[in-house]
DNA sequence: CCGATTACAGAATCGCAAAAATGTAATCAA
DNA sequence: TTGATTACATTTTTGCGATTCTGTAATCGG
């Protein structure tokens, strides 16, 4: 009967801030769209006007979290130090973000791993964002591009993917980190001399 | 009352044996010590003259697969080939061996995956051992020791890691293997002329 | 003494009915 | 027409007693 005065854009922010208190509170697996629909003054079954299914919510609450992370990386790639540095200093980011949120937001982050898990769209796009900034840096260090960004993205596995980073950041992992992608850096560029 | 007529070692690996079966028919988190010990002729709790609780057993079990597949890459250590060409080989060797036995032997090989995510000493051993192992090819070829096979490993996590590794081989996560090992050996020498 | 047994306490799992949540359809109001 | 509602079918979870398993202790036999 009322309407709720909110644009469909608002009404979707809305839910999805809601959920991430909730998913915060209760744990992800434990999320309700009955809770989520209460909070908002609505049936629950008006949620499905915005979301095709629970599903797509949890993508929208995973897909904001990323839409954060990228956020600060990104900056990096506009800045003005050497592309070498810059390489580094963005997957480190990378790395600090993921592993305190690991640490400092744990279920948000079990919400992240679980839609890597289970390939869904949302993190295909994230990455194919990732791939595309670091494509840009590479580019700019005159070290590769997509093919590059591949490969550093593969190896740097143990470091960013989420079932295997650990919770919270550790300097030594940072260190080890750091090591592991000068060697790949200094791969790619000796394969490039060598294979031109 | 009727004794067994194993020795200590022997009933060990029956009751290693009798548990693999179990485990392939029923799934790993099914398990049940009654039904290794009934298939053995004798009680339950006599098992636990052999292993300190289950989870030794099941620890067992992972130890004997993770033997078998070691036997399959240490040949390869000992092979004539060049270092270079036998590092390849080795790591090629174990995608392959896992991707396999992570389609063929899918509850076995959760047993190992889950070993890995809660860290049990099974599994340090195990990878100890590969890390020396691989560190003696790398001497070979003049590429470093024990810290840069820890890198490397840590590099090709993506390609086996229990937790990444997909089922069943594919051509192409092998040939991005190739080509990131190549390029990981190509950053250690390089390393190696400028830091020398 | 060694290896196995029976007996038993505490923990984990099973089965199933009741309750709740998800998702869909028909409908209603601004 | 759009956005929401109520009603309802279908899954999924929950609660909980009964059962089964795990692990320990006391004991037995060769």
């Amino acid at each position: 009967m009322p309407r709720t005065g909110l644009s469909p854009e608002e009404a979707r922010q809305r839910a999805v801030e809601i959920a991430v208190v909730r998913i915060r509170e209760n744990g992800f697996v434990k999320l309700r769209l009955a809770d989520v629909a209460r909070e908002m003054g609505v049936s629950h079954a008006a949620l499905y006007g915005h979301f095709r299914d629970k599903a797509a919510l949890l993508d929208a609450v995973t897909g904001h979290w990323l839409r954060e992370a990228r956020a600060r990386t990104a900056v990096i790639c506009a800045g003005s130090a050497p592309a070498a540095e810059r390489i580094e200093e963005w997957f480190v980011t990378r790395y600090r973000i993921k592993s305190a949120r690991a640490l400092s937001d744990p279920e948000i982050f079990y919400g992240f791993n679980d839609a890597t898990e289970s390939e869904r769209p949302v993190i295909r796009v994230y990455m194919q964002q990732m791939r595309r900034d670091l494509s840009g840096l590479l580019s700019e260090a005159g070290l590769g591009g997509e093919a590059e960004a591949t490969l550093l993205e593969e190896a740097l596995a143990s470091f960013l993917h989420p079932a295997l980073i650990g919770a919270g950041p550790k300097p030594e992992r940072e260190d080890a980190l750091r090591r592991l992608l000068r060697v790949l850096l200094a791969g790619l560029a000796a394969s490039r001399e060598g294979g031109t």
